[in-house]
DNA sequence: CGGGACTGACTGAATGTTCAGTCTAGAAAT
DNA sequence: ATTTCTAGACTGAACATTCAGTCAGTCCCG
């Protein structure tokens, strides 16, 4: 019997859970191993099934990957917005909005892997369908920015600077700052890019942001310099 | 162990010259068709000789690969200190130093390829040579800008912030931006870029900065630019 | 001549994709 | 209730292609 977890066999959504099980494993393997070095044997492995079956399912190899990232946005997007949506104040948000791009945390699916993100720019420059989803991805994103802003001035919070212009900083901060942290700089860890960060938002924002309260994992000890 | 190029000093300059064409013509290709799909023959092909000459002077593929990427981050470095030294006010030294990392500028050799950074991150994600390369590069590139910051305080030109944190954020806030520009994201253009990033210094170093000043950089550059 | 620059033809390994079936669960027929 | 049938999930074994790297030998210059 091929169905391990033994949930709902024989159930209608047989198909889309192994969809399901497929796009996970990529991402963990695009993660591991790199867009470019993913194979589909891996992928299968991973599974436990035959590397057939994955064709079987997905026609291609880039349309696997290609439906993989479209996922991994949504699942990403949609976590922001349930995140926000539990928050009260802006300021409460546009932190957790910044945590949720800084500092690991052990999202259901979204494990921090700030290294996918580099392998879906690198798709986006190249392959157009690609490229569409993280146009508007990131046109999204900032429209949340955009919103949280707006609000918390409108409540008070906030100084009246122009929202557009620093959702497109504010994103561009945290893109970079994450390219640090996925790269694994010695002097850009995720609590220091965190408060940066938010120093800036207050500055910003005019609202005053004091270092102590959130603090939860400082950056990971990894001080393991690779030996040539 | 790490010889540096001290083989074949006999020949007088086609070993040279040869390398150097082909570093050039790898990044051409990797900025074209990504590096993963980058293959000895395109490289080969694009300067009109055979495969088998590529592995003559690289012993592998890696190697030719990883090498165009030193390459590259060195003549970036070398081109930004150079127009560093051209320029008297620490205003005028930043204002250079965001427009190369945000305008595009037919510079010789390294031609405006925001792609090749997101495939040079990508790189540096998985391969510890590369990513010793990159971590290098973005310290020497942050203390650039320490000392421009610096300098300029000495000089009564900045208001006395921490120079460290603010070149962390700054090279954060341009990595972010050239993603944006090399994706070509419809309300992320390198001019506006360029402007909210000057903006950006501006307010925090304490010197006014108008957009109007600089600009014209998009047709023809400076006539007297020197070749090779 | 001798050695470095260079090449065409080749190989070996990796890997995406195809294909001809196998197996199972359940529906339909008996 | 038993048998038959069907469709979809799944696989092992090939197939086809793509490339990095090898090799034996040619060309050319000093």
């Amino acid at each position: 019997m091929t169905d391990r977890d033994g949930q709902a066999p024989a159930a209608p959504g047989i198909a889309d859970q192994r969809r399901g099980q497929m796009l996970q494993a990529a991402l963990e393997v695009i993660s591991e191993r790199g867009f470019a070095d993913t194979r589909i044997a891996d992928i299968a492995e991973r599974i436990g099934i035959s590397p057939a079956l994955v064709i079987y399912y997905f026609k291609t190899k880039d349309q696997l990957l290609t439906e993989a990232i479209r996922h991994y946005e949504d699942t990403w997007y949609a976590e922001g917005q349930r995140r926000m949506d539990k928050l009260a104040t802006g300021a409460e948000r546009l932190e957790e909005f910044v945590a949720m791009n800084l500092l690991p945390d052990a999202d259901p699916g979204l494990e921090g892997n700030w290294k996918l993100w580099l392998d879906f720019w690198v798709q986006a420059a190249r392959n157009p369908d690609v490229a569409s989803v993280r146009e508007e991805f990131d046109k999204r994103w900032r429209d949340v920015v955009v919103s949280l802003v707006t609000e918390g001035q409108q409540a008070g919070e906030f100084t009246s600077v122009d929202p557009f212009p620093f959702s497109v900083a504010l994103c561009a901060l945290l893109d970079g700052l994450a390219i640090q942290i996925a790269l694994e700089d010695p002097v850009v860890d995720p609590m220091s890019a965190y408060e940066l960060c938010m120093r800036y938002v207050g500055d910003h924002l005019g609202f005053p942001w004091v270092p102590g309260r959130r603090a939860r994992r400082d950056g990971s000890p990894h001080p393991q310099e690779q030996e040539r």
